[in-house]
DNA sequence: TAAAATATATCACTTAGTGCAATAGTTTGC
DNA sequence: GCAAACTATTGCACTAAGTGATATATTTTA
């Protein structure tokens, strides 16, 4: 499971980067205002993806912080935390979007 | 206002700046365990501040983004980001938390 | 073993988040 | 200039995440 969705990953990242590549190209050339080009930049990793309690419990883990800091980092109660942890709430969009960082870029990412 | 306080930041950073030194050498000394240390990082830079709805709104403005792209890249709704723009809705901890991720280290950090 | 820190669990309540639809304002291209 | 496309504003109704408090395991540390 793992394994394959980090092929995923890889593959679209690919076709991502060319992509990139190719708008860079046009902007440079003029064919699309810097404006176009930042909403194409934002637009580029927007993918965020669905985690498990399971996996939201050992991603904490892994940056080696109690409920209670892990709350404090991410600007929410520990009584989410602990929810998402056991599966009772699912956390939100921008909640997700938090954890999606930290899984990518590490905890210093949103420090 | 804002040269007050960016004083008051950068006041602070100072202090911080020393208090991790000094951590870091109890850490190295062998007094606090590397479990400690991650939590005393994590929670070094936690302050989150509140945000208006015109800062909000020219916090999005400052990145080139339409509303639509802005709450994509949040991964909330757009319908949520008009209201903390209006201030019908005051963004929740995560978004908060995204929103001064934002401010203080630009767009590419939430990317 | 005792004490302290962490984690689990439940309950009741509040409010942010969401989707839809209708309108108004702004850009863009012809 | 006009029309089309995009963007933003507003209101309404509903859902579910978020929260706080509290009590109870569980684990860690002294």
């Amino acid at each position: 499971m793992t394994r394959r969705k980090q092929a995923v990953t890889r593959r679209k990242s690919r076709i991502i980067d060319e992509m990139h590549e190719t708008v860079r190209g046009l902007h440079e050339i003029g064919l699309i205002d810097k404006r176009r080009m930042s909403e194409f930049e934002a637009l580029c990793h927007l993918d965020v993806e669905e985690m498990t309690p399971r996996k939201i419990k050992s991603l904490r883990e892994k940056t080696h912080l109690s409920q209670a800091v892990f709350a404090a980092v991410l600007n929410t109660s520990v009584s989410s935390v602990q929810k998402w942890e056991i599966g009772d709430k699912k956390p939100s969009g921008p909640s997700l979007k938090l954890l999606n960082l930290i899984e990518r870029k590490g905890i210093e990412a949103v420090l």
